[in-house]
DNA sequence: TTATTTTTTGACCATCTGGTCAATACGATT
DNA sequence: AATCGTATTGACCAGATGGTCAAAAAATAA
């Protein structure tokens, strides 16, 4: 046996897929400890013992939601690309980051949510994965500093500002709804650049 | 009888006081879901049957403390002034929401945690007081632009851009500890400053 | 078909949790 | 000290919730 993992069937993956997405819903919703297994077990249309045939538990199925979103929100970032022009590359992230807020708001959520809480489950993904790709990237963006293609400012911070811009827009939604008549996301856009473009333009020093 | 209100005994305003001080512990790091009666209780020094005397249930405490928080938390949007330097108003309302998300994290939390859930017991409050609000300090930063001492952006989004990266040192401590060495909000108030003075420099357009 | 493995479920359980209540302790007033 | 309103609590309850299990039903292999 050259593999080690057992393949699945087609019924497991089919299942496990709902269950996640199913779980998606309902932890990005109400938080790990404001989710209930009967509430996964109806979003899913599958009973709560046979979830609990597919995984050991319900943190089991938060920290599988929780790894597999790791991959998807570090994305953009690692796309990033050092040979680029670096005020476009930054201005692509940002829209990445928007679009992502547009797109995958649960998914914003369910992070969100557990960072909130203390990220109880996720400190280690935080450690091994973005920390080393968050330090690698704040490094070409001082290169890109250095060479004077953009105005010297702190890259961890500017990364820092164009999550919790970008993000706002999922994870506030109840407050932008409030405050906002027509679809806010596309007046983003234009703020979001005017912000980027002004911030980093290096002949503003 | 003048007052309709009963005046609270010296015990009463203690107690209340002990009790809302451990709900806010509770709240903020773990959600309204993930919070107990009998956490409170502990942290408060109280029995759980105690404070079912001073409030009338869990969500009870969740309202009082939310509905205390609101004002606090739209103080330094209030404190705007029309006729002061704009630039420097923005500015020194950056620096307040900065100065919140390092002196009261707490309370930045639980209102992120309701607002992230669908603000379920908060959206009248938004609307009632927060809209307005919001409402008339757009105008009067529209009233800015106009007059030539700000650049032309979006005030609606100036704002949420201002709400989102100051409270972000406080919400996602989790993430930001992960990632920084020392002392982040000290070089935050620096980069926001730069930010945020490139940002609405009039000239620059 | 028959045998075997995988999938599904109804019934059940232990624990947690918000909340109640009668009884008791406390504190001020007379 | 006796009285009366306030404050406190131990014991308890009903419902929710994560999880178990033996048995049935489906799917698959023989």
């Amino acid at each position: 046996m050259v593999e080690t993992e057992k393949k699945s069937s087609r019924i497991q993956m089919r299942n496990r897929a709902r269950i996640l997405e199913a779980a998606l819903d309902v932890f990005s919703a109400h938080g790990y400890r404001g989710s209930t297994l009967d509430a996964i077990a109806d979003a899913s249309g599958l009973s709560k013992p046979n979830i609990l045939y597919y995984f050991s538990g319900k943190e089991e199925i938060h920290v599988t939601l929780l790894s597999q979103l790791m991959e998807t929100w570090l994305d953009p970032l690692v796309e990033m690309d050092e040979n680029g022009d670096p005020i476009e590359e930054i201005l692509r992230y940002v829209m990445r980051k928007l679009e992502m807020s547009r797109d995958l708001p649960r998914e914003s959520r369910l992070f969100a949510n557990e960072i909130l809480q203390g990220a109880p489950r996720m400190t280690p993904h935080l450690e091994a994965d973005l920390k080393p790709l968050v330090d690698e990237k704040c490094a070409v963006i001082r290169t890109w500093m250095e060479m004077g293609k953009l105005a010297p400012i702190d890259p961890k911070h500017l990364l820092y500002s164009i999550w919790s811009t970008t993000q706002h827009y999922a994870d506030f939604e109840a407050q932008v709804q409030v405050l906002s008549d027509d679809d806010p996301l596309e007046d983003a856009r234009i703020f979001l650049d005017t912000l980027y473009r002004r911030l980093l333009a290096p002949n503003a020093d």
